[in-house]
DNA sequence: GGCCAGGCTATGG
DNA sequence: CCATAGCATGGC
């Protein structure tokens, strides 16, 4: 039993793949990172050789966490898959040690209904408030922050819809409760999905409320194991119309039968690359760009 | 103050 | 199939 763990793992960015947009509880200062993950506390630090692991609650087991955190996915055998082009190339060397998570799946469905139309800043706020009304408190050391787990689906189908308003939910607040019935009433089972072939286990994600294709394909993605999933968000169209389609206007089913067919088996990975690729370099180096032309 | 945000649903060509 | 309005909220 033991409180602290090194995870042994090379080439992995924890800023780059915690502030990803694709989980939302992280919190960072001075270089640690902390959030709650299955209930339990934890927070993480770069390390030579790998990442160090402290939890409040002593526990033997780290495999949920190795889980969480995919350390043992090679990443470099992921990036050799990728098709070998000029823009993947600059999206590799700018996001070096980016993972992809295997988060709950129920966290990452509600997250992302909540995600739509929204800032990442903004989507970080709702699902902050939302843990602290309806999440359990965990326990966690005398120095650091009050923290609650994510609420379970009963929880969010039992609330009051007045009480998601307050979360500052809007419009997406009753999607949420409406889909937190249908997965605590069983109407779907999230665990039978990652067996499932990609294309059925999206199409039965996307019976549920306030779930479309790029909310399905990020739930597949970051929780199910469905490493072909491509969520496309309009940062996605936006980059790929500039660097595949040279700038010209593309159709939804133009472009999505080309990432079918060119991105390949980590086409998930591919996506988040170039995700944060076009956050970073690319609208840094565009809006350097208007400040030169404007000034 | 206006534009836009890791979109979805409904409706009309 | 495609395009677009409406949605609730707030960061920048």
């Amino acid at each position: 039993m033991s409180r602290c763990r090194v995870l042994r793992v090379a080439d992995y960015h924890l800023g780059r793949t915690l502030e990803s947009g694709q989980a939302f509880r992280w919190v960072e200062s001075e270089e640690r990172w902390e959030s709650v993950v299955q209930g339990r506390w934890v927070r993480l630090t770069a390390e030579a050789g790998g990442l160090r692991a402290e939890v409040e609650a002593p526990t033997r087991e780290w495999r949920w966490l190795e889980e969480y955190l995919q350390t043992d996915v090679d990443l470099s055998s992921v990036l050799a898959s990728f098709p070998h082009d000029a823009h993947l190339t600059a999206a590799m060397a700018a996001c070096r040690g980016l993972r992809l998570l295997r988060q709950d799946p129920w966290e990452c469905l509600a997250s992302f209904i909540l995600s739509s139309n929204k800032q990442i800043t903004q989507i970080r706020q709702m699902i902050d408030r939302l843990c602290r009304e309806l999440g359990q408190r965990v326990t966690t050391p005398a120095s650091a922050k009050v923290r609650h787990a994510f609420p379970p689906p009963e929880a969010v189908a039992a609330a009051p819809l007045a009480l998601l308003a307050e979360c500052r939910m809007g419009y997406r607040g009753p999607y949420l409760k409406a889909t937190a019935a249908k997965v605590a009433g069983g109407e779907i089972n999230l665990g039978r999905l990652p067996g499932m072939v990609l294309a059925e286990a999206r199409e039965q994600l996307m019976s549920l409320p306030g779930v479309g294709p790029k909310v399905a394909d990020c739930v597949l993605l970051f929780s199910l194991g469905h490493r072909r999933a491509f969520p496309v968000d309009v940062w996605i169209q936006r980059v790929l119309r500039e660097l595949y389609f040279g700038r010209r206007s593309v159709t939804p089913a133009r472009m999505r039968q080309f990432i079918e067919d060119y991105f390949g088996a980590e086409a998930g990975y591919a996506q988040q690359y170039l995700f944060h690729y076009a956050r970073t370099v690319l609208s840094s180096s565009r809006s350097a760009q208007l400040r030169d032309t404007t000034s």
